[in-house]
DNA sequence: GTACTCTAGATTGTATACAATCATCCTCGT
DNA sequence: ACGAGGATGATTGTATACAATCTAGAGTAC
């Protein structure tokens, strides 16, 4: 038993399906998957040791989420995502964030201090404070889902989790590369500053900014790693 | 085996999870069970005539899906939805529409015919033909998801129709009231007018309308069921 | 060399058995 | 009357077996 549990990475979960799902995802995420592999139940009953009832129950989880895609009587394979199914995952991601903030800025300053919280944090970050690249991109994150619970639509903040989650997959090949961490901070502070002084349009116009930037980093990023795939 | 197909109404799908999601959602769409209605496996199992894992995943679906929610060592029940969840469904439908609609207006008219089609279709509609309310209801919903299939944005238009799906559920409630098809037309109508002008706030400002004006109906509708169900 | 067929293996869908866990109700003591 | 604690049935999680279906590749005819 000893050794599932060390195979999960020492977490627990309520049950085998649960730990498979998050182990797979995070293994999908920090690409020890190449794109397309494919993953069969009974491979991944061998290899967890599981028999194929919560396999099985995590594959079809993973395909849900977009982590896996199904290919019938051919097992699932990890989902391959191109150029456009990027841009339009972000456009979604655009789409809620700009409700998020429109909400924000017309509402009446309730929960005023979730958002000060975030001002403090974004300013000292701004003020010297280097993190490292993955830290940067978790306060990130929390900064845009923190918005989206402030403004309080429960539904929203999860199909916006959701998103993030897969988006995650594609911020990871940015990591490492040269990042102005100062412009993600101006971005986060003026939309913060827009919002309290409800300014509508402006606080869409920063959070577009913001979105943009984050897309076009990421297009470049996976440009160029294709670039590079196909240099040798 | 035929004693099976009657009992799912005759459709065919490729295995059993596929028909008993289908039923199901059919079933509560149309609320043929009450809310809370509690569902466990052994007992679909009896109805169905099939043996657990199919049922098993389907109600795991439906319960990702949002139909029912799933209670821990209590089996699953049907979800009952408060005003403030529908009231968060309509606004993540709102975000998305209203990025729907501002990048149609942005976009250089490519895809005229499709929204001519629709043009079409609603000046008819406001010219007399007068149809009954639950084929209108499929109008509407189908309108919405052809821009949203105009705009070209797969991830976006998935996430449309499963909102939709279960706003439907609470769109049955309102069916039969007095309605006012033409304020449709109208609004629906002014919407493409915008597009087509490129006016971006303006075609924002139509979608919201129209948007509100159903949101409204069916919370007043459910404000009524519900007192005249408090009213015994 | 190409197309066709047939077979072996792979893969999934379904049924079923068993064990563990939890909810519920009953009993008992106070 | 009321709470603690234990028995019982309900419910799920997991393992496993079997059958149906599909894929892929070998082999054969032309």
């Amino acid at each position: 038993m000893l050794d599932k549990v060390d195979r999960m990475g020492g977490r627990q979960f309520s049950n085998l399906s649960a730990s498979i799902v998050a182990t797979l995802k995070e293994r999908i995420i920090h690409w020890q998957y190449p794109p397309e592999h494919r993953l069969t139940e009974a491979e991944l009953c061998q290899k967890f040791g599981v028999s194929r009832s919560p396999v099985r129950e995590a594959l079809r989880t993973l395909a849900t989420d977009g982590f896996l895609k199904k290919m019938p009587n051919r097992g699932y394979a990890v989902k391959q995502y191109n150029l456009r199914e990027i841009e339009e995952l972000y456009e979604v991601r655009l789409a809620l964030e700009l409700f998020v903030v429109e909400c924000l800025a017309k509402r009446e300053t309730a929960k005023k201090d979730e958002i000060d919280a975030l001002k403090q944090t974004w300013t000292c970050l701004l003020n010297g404070s280097t993190k490292k690249d993955e830290e940067l991109a978790r306060l990130d994150t929390l900064f845009h889902e923190t918005l989206a619970q402030v403004a309080g639509n429960k539904s929203l903040l999860r199909q916006l989790r959701a998103i993030n989650e897969r988006l995650l997959l594609f911020r990871m090949i940015d990591f490492g590369k040269a990042h102005r961490a100062e412009s993600t901070c101006h971005q986060h502070l003026e939309i913060l500053k827009r919002i309290a002084a409800k300014d509508i349009s402006g606080a869409r116009r920063a959070m577009q900014r913001n979105i943009d930037e984050g897309r076009n980093n990421v297009h470049a990023a996976i440009k160029d790693a294709l670039a590079r795939a196909y240099s040798f």
